[in-house]
RNA sequence: GGGCCGGUGGUCUAGCGGUUAGGACGUCGCGCUUACAACGCGGAGAUCGACGGUUCAAAUCCGUCCCGGCCCA
């Protein structure tokens, strides 16, 4: 059997085989009678734009851990997964598509328009479930969800509905920003904000009356004088004074308009002058408002940002705003209205999806009135009833919070859900409604129009935590499961996403629809660059399953890089979680190897007496404080500290101590009892920590815990590990500390010295004290053996290790191993460590005989102080001792 | 323009008032010692961004500045 298991452990053969089986199982569907506690998540639902990237499987890797740790703590675990339509960028990127292959999207009828986004949706919609399957996440396929599918249409229509009634939406002329070349409206969050340089211009507006000169007015859109209805200065503007309530006429129009104050113009920029365009900027427009005399004027700009209208002098009509704004500069100057221009720096917005310069207009679009649901939300972040981890993102998100903006939630685009409202072609009243609906309410017309736009795909998402289970019926899943537990995403949709499911969740189910939200860090390459698929550093997460596994990809991204925090993951990385797999996988073969065929499961944990071994002793208590340390890492949400615990104990307690420390009495030469007692502790440590880390990498953990002797079908079922099931020993973690000190302390002579690894010198120890001596003396074969000396010898107090040897003070003792040719070399080892303790012993010596620190410090400060200084100077008086006696260099 | 977060060995990071500043990766030396060379053993490597301040005591608290990153307008 044990030659059968290879060497290196190979991911595919077995990832497969034991997703197979947890399906087989029905391992993660959730069921309707979970006994005790429950735990839930939803899956943040991909954009079916694309398909998944490695940060999806960041926090897919986070919540596939939660889920699992909660299904063996005995909860009922519903992880619901699902995708989004994701209507403006899924349109985008078919468009995009399209163009490649010479058709353009919009010529297209409109049901084309939705087969082919259909087409695509489906195309990527199996990858993503491919690419999670992979992976090994363990989501409740069974209740797989889709942001089109008839209930969340359902929902959607009932929330708009809901709203509408309320008042909470309503359709009006705002301020929006528009997407020329998508030719939409967007959100606020849908525009992205970057300093850009422009060409500022001071153009004269000469006086209205003919009299010479004019103002100076300062603008980076020269090309939107067209839709000019007024210059504004600040009231209290020295320069302008004269100025105000005379008129101008606008340059290359005939139009004059009015020179009026505003206390809100910025005196410092330009020269003190704002040209007012209200219907194309929104500083401006907010000025117009407060100026009940100015009369909106007509727009300037058509859907794809050219200039239009009768405005618009001849010649420039038709111009995109780039040519226009080059046309228009070269007038003012020919027209001698340029003063001068300067480089200058400024935020411009664009389309996230697009990239286009965003142009604020003036649009009739449909909005919902947000502030009316933040305060509870505000108040469950406040009282704790949210959680957001990392906790330093709560200020971000309250800030936003409380600077809610209106949401324009209406799209000029094809894929989406249709806004439910509908125009009655007689009496132009307007009605809202769930099912489309036969009449007018208001004058019983039959002749109905919907509304032609549709929503914002968030409009959908925001309501997924309840949607998803059945919402608005009253379902099974809705009361078991929601509310959810935790919402696992990344911070960039904080308020996209986050921030409106908790408005939605107190609005519609009138509780929270988590109790934690955890944001995970992005993923940048080894160079530190975010990944993307515009720089190509970003590795298609299905073809790196294939070449390295999902179980190394899983541990890559929990360790050793935390988790929340941005971080590097490239091959340096994925090499270290295969080479701890690797490491696990032998050790389980190691273990499969002494565990002889019978072997009963371990139920339990070897009861041990004071005269058992002490590495069984010590490695059981060692398991005991890893696993309080991980129950508490996981419940903070650290996740990395977790793996972190658990690398640390199975690499360097577990195989590098406990096994090395074992081999002797897993061989027998100890005798059947010590063989059958470490058999059985060898056992229980690593089948437990199978367990304890099978959340994190559930593969492997599976397939060795079925080389070993174990109790159950699968080890997704079994129960996670209880800290409790091995007592804490503080004295034996105490002693095999000393143990592995002296070890180590021989190892770095015999490497000092050169000494070969073949020869088996003759090592000396002189005990700091005599309770150190017990415990040399009882385990001086583990000593002897670990650290490949022939025989340790104690020494009395006084007593002088025969010939030449290497020496070494520890606070253990002195140590020294016999060396075959006296060398004639200084002790550099000793001398080292004499200028180290001496350092240290005059800085605590400083210390002490500071008068403010005896009297201010705390009186165990300075006990500790004064203990520190005697074990110091008595080490480096042994040093002294060492390097001054009859050995010294002889 | 406003705000937030972070600067700890070559790299990533833990620590957040008395620690010999911990770990991982990398690096150097020795070793194919029957679980594992994707490994073992040992070592070297950090005046904790800079300057002030508070304190008996500062990587840790406060202030200013510098450098990164992010968010909002």
């Amino acid at each position: 059997m044990p030659e059968e298991i290879p060497t290196r452990f190979d991911p595919a053969a077995i990832e497969a085989r034991w997703q197979k089986a947890w399906a087989e199982g029905r391992a993660f569907e959730a069921t309707h009678d979970p006994k005790g506690a429950t735990f839930s998540m939803i899956l943040p639902p991909p954009n079916v734009t694309g398909v998944l990237t490695l940060g999806h499987m960041l926090g897919d890797t986070v919540m596939d851990l939660l889920a699992r740790w909660h299904r063996m703590r005995g909860e009922g675990v519903l992880w619901l997964p699902g995708v989004d339509h994701a209507g403006l960028s899924t349109q985008v990127a078919v468009r995009r598509e399209l163009d490649r292959q010479g058709v353009h999207l919009e010529d297209l009828p409109r049901e084309e328009i939705l087969q082919r986004i259909l087409t695509w949706k489906n195309d990527r919609e199996a990858t993503i479930r491919a690419q999670t399957e992979a992976g090994g996440f363990s989501v409740d396929w069974s209740r797989y969800r889709y942001t089109m599918d008839p209930g969340s249409t359902r929902a959607t229509r009932e929330v708009f509905v809901r709203l509408y009634r309320e008042g909470l939406i309503y359709r009006g002329e705002r301020m929006v920003h528009w997407d020329p070349k998508l030719r939409t409206a967007l959100s606020d969050l849908e525009v992205v904000h970057r300093e850009e340089e422009a060409e500022l211009l001071f153009v004269t507006y000469p006086w209205a009356d003919g009299s010479p000169g004019g103002i100076v007015v300062a603008t980076v859109r020269p090309e939107t004088i067209f839709g000019d209805v007024a210059v504004v200065v600040h009231p209290d503007d020295e320069r302008h004074r004269d100025a105000v309530g005379r008129s101008v006429r606008v340059p290359l129009t005939e139009r004059t308009v009015p020179i009026l104050t505003d206390s809100t113009i910025d005196r410092e920029f330009g020269n003190g002058a704002l040209k007012l365009t209200p219907r194309h900027d929104p500083v401006d427009f907010a000025i117009a408002q407060r100026h009940p005399e100015i009369a909106m004027p007509p727009t300037i700009l058509d859907t794809s940002a050219r200039l239009v209208g009768d405005w618009v002098p001849e010649r420039f009509r038709g111009l995109a705003r780039v040519a226009a704004r080059e046309a228009v500069t070269k007038a003012l100057s020919d027209g001698g209205f340029m003063v001068r221009s300067e480089r200058y720096h400024h935020s411009v917005g664009r389309s996230e999806r697009s990239d286009a310069v965003v142009e604020p207009i003036l649009s009739t679009q449909w909005f919902v009135k947000l502030s009316a649901l933040a305060p509870p939300v505000i108040d469950a972040v406040n009282t704790g009833e949210v959680r957001i981890h990392p906790e330093r993102w709560v200020r971000t998100f309250h800030r936003w919070m409380e600077n809610l903006q209106d949401w324009c939630i209406s799209r000029q685009v094809v894929w989406g859900h249709p806004i439910p409202v509908y125009f009655c072609d007689s009496c132009h009243a307007t009605q809202a409604s769930v099912d489309a609906p036969v009449r007018c309410e208001h004058c019983g017309g039959i002749h109905l129009t919907q509304d032609p736009d549709v929503l914002d795909t968030w409009f959908t998402s925001w309501l997924w935590p309840f949607v998803t289970m059945g919402w608005p019926e009253t379902t099974g899943d809705l009361a078991h499961y929601y509310p959810t537990s935790v919402l696992v995403t990344g911070r960039d949709i904080m308020f996209f996403w986050v921030a409106r499911m908790l408005m939605a969740g107190f609005k519609f189910t009138g509780t929270a629809p988590f109790s934690d939200v955890y944001f995970t860090g992005m993923l940048r390459d080894e160079t530190g660059r975010k990944m993307s698929k515009h720089l190509g550093n970003s590795p298609d997460p299905l073809a790196l399953i294939g070449e390295r596994g999902a179980d190394t990809l899983r541990f890559a991204v929990l360790h050793p890089n935390p988790v929340d925090q941005d971080g590097p993951l490239g091959p340096a990385t994925l090499d270290a979680g295969r080479n701890f797999l690797t490491k696990l996988w032998n050790l389980g073969r190691f273990a499969s190897t002494h565990l002889p065929d019978g072997t009963e499961p371990a139920l339990r944990a070897p009861t041990l007496t004071p005269g058992s071994a002490l590495e069984n002793r010590w490695i059981l208590s060692r398991w005991h404080s890893t696993v309080r340390s991980l129950d508490e890492a996981l419940s903070a949400f650290e996740f990395t500290r977790a793996a972190s615990l658990l690398y640390g104990f199975v690499w360097h307690d577990l195989a590098d101590r406990y096994v090395e420390a074992s081999k002797d009495a897993l061989r027998g030469t100890r005798g059947a009892a010590a063989q059958r007692e470490a058999r059985e502790v060898l056992h229980f440590v690593l089948e437990r920590t199978l367990r304890a880390l099978h959340p994190m990498v559930p593969h492997v953990t599976e397939a060795l815990w079925h080389l070993l002797p174990h109790d159950g079908e699968l080890l997704t079922l079994a129960a996670w590990p209880r800290a409790d099931e091995a007592p804490a020993d503080a004295n034996s973690e105490t002693s095999a500390e000393l143990v592995f000190d002296a070890i180590r302390t021989y190892r770095n002579l015999r490497a000092e010295g050169g000494i070969a690894i073949a020869s088996l010198p003759v090592a000396y120890v002189r005990p700091a004290s005599p309770a150190d001596a017990t415990v040399y003396a009882a385990e001086s074969e583990t000593i002897r053996r670990l650290a490949r000396i022939g025989e340790l010898r104690l020494l009395a107090a006084r007593e002088e290790p025969p010939g030449s040897t290497a020496r070494a003070v520890t606070t253990g003792g002195e140590f020294f191993l016999a060396r075959a040719t006296p060398s004639g070399e200084p002790e550099e080892g000793l001398a080292k460590e004499r200028v180290k303790l001496a350092g240290l012993l005059d800085k605590t010596r400083e210390r002490l005989s500071d008068p403010t620190f005896r009297s201010r410090a705390p009186p165990h400060v300075v006990a500790e102080a004064e203990e520190k200084a005697r074990d110091l100077s008595e080490r480096v008086r042994k040093i002294d001792d060492l390097l001054a006696g009859p050995a010294a260099g002889s």
